[in-house]
DNA sequence: CTCGTTTATTGAACAATGTTCAATGAACGT
DNA sequence: ACGTTCATTGAACATTGTTCAATAAACGAG
């Protein structure tokens, strides 16, 4: 059987949706594909890289989904950044987790970093300032979903707010505060 | 040698401090300890209530700094909070994934909850409200110390923002925004 | 078609780690 | 002084990430 990177992070992703993150482990990924673990190893440096190209996967749905519409006013494009970003979290257990343990690599992150930024500094705002706005909403979102998809935490918290909405009331009092600078 | 159940929770601690999250394991604690691995078992059922216990500290922590003065302006009392457990997460290497990581025990979490919401009900805002306001910020001081903690994204990010001016920033914005309801 | 080279997979092993358990020692009340 | 409970040891086990020599499959040059 002959496989492809592609195939191992597309595997490891349905498995880490499926059973969680505690069971992603590259023996499991093998079988997956109907191969050896040390098969993997010939595709992929390391687990740890591994992660890294699932994280980054989600990172860039966001990115295509709230990249699109770039005309927006600044605001509101923070907005629907924060609700594709939470979106593309949520959408696979353990996501949070994975984006928590494994950043993505330096140069990637800062194209990405570029790519978001630039719809801001179009309409005024400092690299700088709109680097941190940003990284005020990514911290926001993945701390959220962190919350969200901690089993423990979230069967405690449902009970007492509702998360998309207290979601979007926390997103829309940050960007609100915003000013240009 | 005879040990405690605080004194594995404080050597593990320490251990995270100095050598980092992954290398946080119980043969290392317990050689901290001048023990055997083993031994760790009688007082601790499992590593991951062991990093529970260690998550705790940092919530409590925080909240017994910021608890001091509930006299404030709920405004001035959150942005406190906020700022009181980015210092107890930064303080320790490595704690904004442990906390990310191991949750809280439930009832410990609901303890917690009612004595963070106390002073802002106690200004006006509703219960459900206050604990929205409040996971908004749990989830931003989280998500920032996850990424200031993270080497890779540390070195690259630091070159562009500075992390305590944007994390005040974010964190003002976002209460500021924040509405009586 | 054939042979050598590159590419990809196997199977077996290793080290690290969480955890268990019988055996043993230490502490302590009666 | 003795038995009971508490606490630790030492050895093992299962699960992992990872390596590596051996091997098969694909493929290009002659």
């Amino acid at each position: 059987m002959k496989i492809r990177q592609e195939e191992i992070v597309e595997a490891a992703l349905t498995l880490v949706d499926e059973q969680g993150l505690g069971a992603l482990n590259m023996r499991a990924i093998a079988a997956r594909l109907g191969v050896q673990a040390s098969a993997l190893y010939w595709h992929v440096p390391s687990k740890t890289a591994l992660m890294r190209a699932m994280a980054q996967s989600f990172h860039a749905r966001a990115l295509a989904v709230a990249g699109a519409g770039a005309a927006k006013d600044w605001r509101r494009w923070l907005i629907d950044y924060g609700l594709a970003l939470r979106r593309a979290l949520l959408s696979h257990q353990g996501s949070a987790l994975l984006c928590a343990t494994a950043r993505p690599a330096p140069d990637t992150a800062a194209a990405a970093g570029d790519l978001l930024a630039a719809p801001l500094v179009a309409q005024g705002l400092s690299r700088a300032h709109a680097l941190s706005c940003l990284a005020s909403i990514n911290a926001l979102v993945l701390g959220w979903a962190v919350y969200e998809q901690s089993e423990a935490m979230h069967d405690h918290l449902a009970e007492m707010i509702g998360f998309d909405e207290s979601f979007a009331l926390g997103l829309e009092a940050m960007v609100s505060g915003f000013h240009v600078d």
